[in-house]
DNA sequence: CATACGTGGGA
DNA sequence: TTCCCAAGTAT
């Protein structure tokens, strides 16, 4: 694609986006002179990483009520975080968001970094997310490549090489189109291109404002794009999760370890999760009643789990179940709602 | 480069 | 039902 073309393409999809951007609580609208805070900009990219815009925003809303700056949210206790994240997944960014604040509150004096460089040292910032950090919060001409870049990306050039192979390709494309012109409305324009209107399935060519540069539009099957190498099937493994009452309404919880699966999280005690069905003793001795099972699905497996209540004592962190419920992953609460359905 | 890591919604 | 995801990061 030649300069000209490049400057054409820009000045028809930041035209677009002057009329059709999305108005969300941590965005910056169009042509603003006023930035939005790039604590609130950090803070929505984290939890939209790979997830929906209607899942992340009423912990947005949460988070920003109850810490309004990365100096508050420095100062939370590590239980209350994961508490508030319960629900939302890949809790490891719950963690990093925590390691992240503390960074900034205790190395850069509870300001930002405005380069994508220092952004890029923070904690769970990656490339994605340092990019856009400096494009949106401080309107630096940074390449912002996410999901939605790379399908719009693919597209446009009608790459043949699939994903992920492809992403260095399409990085360095998506990089020709990158100016020093309004770079936070160009990575959000790109963006909410990709989301609404060149969309995985049924692409709106016909509404698109980029369609005549579009290569992949040219082919007749602009929906082909990204090609992707298949995913391998998702392995199944059975557990069993332990719930044990006392007579008041309380559940005993266990705290996870930090690493690995629901880190850090609170959770039932479970037996292991594997592919036969567990042979495991329950954590106390007790009268155990069978109350059925619940399914669950994780990126890399699928879960069975099956539920067994009982009343008793147990040696447990003992928390109230109206609580629990509010803030235990997903899985759990599935389980503990079987349970106290008994 | 491959794998681990959640969840809920839509086709 | 089953599959595919959705604004990725760390190891």
């Amino acid at each position: 694609m030649i300069p000209s073309e490049v400057a054409d393409l820009r000045a028809a999809l930041l035209a677009w986006y002057d009329v059709h951007a999305r108005t969300l609580p941590w965005r910056t609208p169009p042509g603003a002179e006023v930035r939005t805070d790039p604590y609130r900009v950090w803070l929505s990219e984290v939890m939209l990483q790979q997830t929906t815009v209607p899942h992340a925003a009423p912990y947005f809303e949460r988070f920003t009520t109850r810490w309004p700056t990365v100096t508050d949210l420095a100062a939370v206790e590590d239980a209350d975080l994961m508490a508030a994240w319960a629900g939302l997944g890949y809790y490891a960014r719950a963690r990093n968001l925590l390691a992240c604040a503390r960074a900034v509150a205790n190395d850069h004096g509870g300001v930002f970094p405005d380069t994508e460089a220092a952004l890029l040292a923070l904690p769970g910032v990656g490339a994605y997310t340092a990019a856009a950090v400096a494009a949106i919060a401080f309107d630096r001409a940074a390449n912002v490549v996410d999901g939605n870049v790379e399908r719009v990306v693919a597209r446009l050039f009608a790459v043949e090489t699939p994903v992920p192979a492809a992403r260095p390709e399409l990085k360095r494309l998506a990089a020709i189109l990158v100016a020093d012109d309004r770079p936070g409305d160009w990575a959000q324009a790109l963006m909410d291109l990709g989301s609404g209107v060149c969309r995985p399935k049924s692409p709106l060519c016909l509404m698109c404002p980029i369609s005549q540069w579009c290569a992949g539009r040219a082919t007749g099957e602009p929906e082909r794009y990204p090609l992707k190498t298949k995913k391998a099937a998702r392995p199944h493994r059975q557990g069993i999760a332990w719930v044990l009452r006392d007579g008041r309404g309380r559940v005993a919880l266990v705290r996870r370890p930090d690493k690995g699966l629901l880190g850090g999280m609170t959770g039932l005690p479970t037996s292991d999760w594997t592919e036969t069905p567990p042979d495991a003793q329950p954590p106390v001795a007790a009268d155990w009643a069978e109350a059925g099972a619940v399914d669950h699905v994780f990126t890399h497996f699928s879960l069975t789990l099956t539920v067994r209540v009982a009343t008793g004592q147990g040696d447990f962190l003992w928390t109230p179940e109206a609580v629990a419920l509010a803030s235990l992953p997903t899985v759990f609460r599935k389980a503990l709602e079987r349970a106290l359905a008994m």
